[in-house]
DNA sequence: TTTCTTAGTGTATTTGGTACACTATCTAAA
DNA sequence: TTTAGATAGTGTACCAAATACACTAAGAAA
């Protein structure tokens, strides 16, 4: 009697209760060595038609909630192996206009070029990048799963390197700047900036220069794969952080 | 046609997908002057007949996700107006023996006397205080949980004055370390922590003395309002943090 | 050769964190 | 009343990290 209370305070008339569609939506950022984007897809959905909405779907029965953002991701950009933290979830109770949806969110971080604008099912639904300002209106609430999102990523930023896998396979410490200003947002001091980077012992120099630039070119850097993988090798290996 | 594409694209076949339980479960820490505590049941479900076992219960048609968590530390503790934050969601496919349920974490902050355990629903079900150091078997994944939910509070206390509202009207300085130790888990350093302490200016001397100690009395102190409001008003006005 | 553009460099200051040991005050017991 | 025991209270020196700040260097193009 006591055992058959307790079971059903825990778990009170389960079948009863509400049940919520579960869904994930990966807020992906890219970028494309000038400018922060988030990949995003029109609504098609009353009264949200014509807004730009995150990319999501709903969560399968037999994954859980980590492996339907990575199957998420990978299905709409080809992308597997990346990085990907869930943010939070959501659940108003009006966030979805047919039914309770409760959201999970998620963030990556990819390049622009890596996306391929080539996939059927992409292509249907007119996937696109979409710089950050100009996204003032979405749908559902997901100008709010942007910006909490965006907040995640600009902290991890600074605490993990996020952005190895941005850069083409040589690049200057200009580049690396510009990277870290579209993504925060502001602008840096350039030899703090650069003292800092090199504290890190995260890049080294490859002892090439850029060329056919109308200037004075740059040193050419590499990420330095023996620190990242002593330091971070969970950015690499799991793509998920508890 | 495109339009109805779209639509089971954004919401595929909402119908006969997979809809989960949407559970809170809530991590209470208590705090009463010597030790961390959490706030458990004895688990009653099988396999885990026996075991601790989190504070949590299914969300409400009719309410969010916060409103959840409120309502639960309300019913369970009778104490509301109390910082709440959410730690993350929870979805693994087996972690409830039954059914497939998605949990959110919140945690909270409180005194352990300002919970009375007179509470008939919560005497029924045997709720208690455990140290945390006894609870290395949990019911489901309420461990993981737990942990999770440590490293956000052992994170926020140092960002965000969590303790004002764990010590009596006047505390000492020792008391205030104390407590600090306690959910940190470690020692610190008594002349490090006064100075910063009277960094943040967030308590003030209030000219009384201890009594009826065994030894030199300490000086009393209380929380600086002001400041506490100048600062960290969302702590008092609003429960929840985005 | 000059001009334009971007790359690259160092120092001084401040701030926050850490390490560390002795004196002061009260109670209680001898 | 003296002494022992317990806890309160205090300051300085060092180091690391963050910040503010301005000029010279190298190449391309005119």
């Amino acid at each position: 009697m006591i055992e058959r209370e307790n079971i059903n305070f825990q778990l009170r008339e389960i079948d009863e209760h509400l049940k919520a569609a579960i869904s994930v939506d990966c807020v992906i950022f890219g970028y494309d060595q000038s400018e922060l984007k988030v990949l995003t897809l029109e609504c098609n959905m009353a009264p949200y038609v014509g807004m730009p909405s995150l990319i999501g779907d709903l969560v399968n029965e037999d994954e859980n909630l980590d492996q339907a953002a990575t199957r998420i991701l990978y299905e709409r950009t080809g992308i597997s192996d990346i990085f990907l933290e869930q943010v939070k979830a959501f659940g108003e109770t009006d966030r979805h206009p047919l039914e309770r949806v409760v959201t999970i969110a998620y963030y990556a971080l990819i390049k622009v070029d890596e996306f391929k604008n080539d996939n059927g099912a992409l292509r249907q639904h007119q996937a696109k990048w979409s710089p950050l300002n100009q996204l003032e209106e979405m749908a559902f609430d997901h100008r709010l799963i942007l910006e909490s999102s965006l907040h995640l990523l600009r902290k991890r930023l600074i605490e993990y390197p996020l952005w190895m896998k941005l850069l083409p396979k040589y690049f200057s410490l200009p580049d690396l700047q510009n990277l870290f200003e579209a993504i925060l947002g502001t602008t840096l001091d350039k030899r703090n900036f650069r003292k800092k980077i090199s504290n890190l012992e995260l890049v080294r120099e490859v002892g090439k220069m850029q060329k056919d630039v109308p200037h004075r070119p740059a040193k050419l850097y590499a990420v330095n794969e023996k620190k990242l993988k002593k330091d971070f090798s969970f950015l690499l290996q799991n793509p998920f952080i508890n």
